[in-house]
DNA sequence: TTCATTTATTAATCTAGGTTAATGCAATTG
DNA sequence: CAATTGCATTAACCTAGATTAATAAATGAA
């Protein structure tokens, strides 16, 4: 298998991987040299800190690639765990398709897109971060993202966020009373 | 001039600019096709929000480059100012470098290694930022940019880590009566 | 179906960090 | 040089969101 996208145009079932709701693909820790494309369901990834509180960092629906690119990069063990929030169809892929060296310019020019956008959304997240109240976040968060919230638990987005569920639940209370 | 590796290797002044502190590179609002590259100096991208305050989203000092990623993705105008922080040599990149046709495999790989770090770079900061308090963070600045707070104002540091210059002060009065 | 677990909501407190404001010091500028 | 402007610090007060806790509804397992 040459190259990512190669392997994810192939529609065979023999490089899908099948989970379970709540199975975990990656735990903190471990090893990672791998990336995982999500066919169908929905994947989150996350750390959980000192005080035991999961902080999710991304989720990842329907082809997208989801990884510890950070980990992976600095060569350091897991620093995020990753785990199904619904059954999910996915495709493992190894790291190392994107630096092999027998890509063509195509293959990486489409790598060099994928991390791209990837930078970008993460740019958009910190601003949010440091610059708008919680409020501001949830609601551009429905914007941007209007299927998820069909698809996991309050207290997911409150935590992808970086807000308590009950501070969650407040904004949607004053949200709903204003309409 | 064929790619960005080329550009950087010439040690010509011609492709060199010549700013002083506090001169803007880069405005909100305007297009924004190009990068900087830092070959002497400090720069630093920000946002202003609708209070006027401003958020530091990135320090560039020597060989780094900055530019407005999320804005170029997804073709917007600028939603960053880009300023000198100190007198700086800059090369002046523009984005369609990144892609052009003509690059070679090696090129590219390197843009992919650029892109990937700063997705690492990028992760952590998010990961910080919820779940890490204002001490935690600052402590975790100075470890990782040891350099940069000799170089620039306490208020800026307090607006990289997402906190008035107020708060920084107060975490910096609390640590150094711990020693 | 029943029982247990997870989830969402509400409310009463608490606190990290924000806001405002005053002071003393650099650093620029004319 | 004086004079203005910008910076760091301190202190009094304020607030968004955290914490804790109690309840009720939804989900899931046996």
């Amino acid at each position: 298998m040459e190259n990512i996208n190669e392997i994810l145009s192939l529609d065979s079932k023999e490089n899908t991987s099948y989970f379970n709701k709540g199975d975990i693909l990656q735990r903190e820790g471990e090893n990672c040299f791998k990336a995982f494309f999500v066919k169908k369901g929905l994947l989150r990834s996350y750390t959980i800190d000192d005080k035991g509180k999961e902080h999710i960092f991304m989720f990842a629906s329907e082809n997208w690639v989801i990884a510890d690119i950070e980990s992976q990069e600095f060569n350091q063990p897991a620093k995020l765990f990753i785990d199904c929030v619904e059954a999910s169809e996915i495709i493992i892929l190894d790291r190392s398709l994107l630096f092999k060296s027998d890509l063509n310019i195509d293959q990486l020019k489409n790598n060099a897109n994928l991390l791209s956008r990837r930078v970008a959304v993460l740019q958009s997240r910190v601003i949010m971060l440091m610059s708008a109240s919680a409020k501001e976040r949830y609601e551009l968060f429905l914007i941007t993202y209007p299927k998820i919230p069909n698809r996991v638990p309050q207290r997911m987005i409150a935590s992808y966020l970086g807000i308590t569920p009950e501070a969650l639940s407040k904004i949607r209370g004053k949200i709903a009373k204003l309409k």
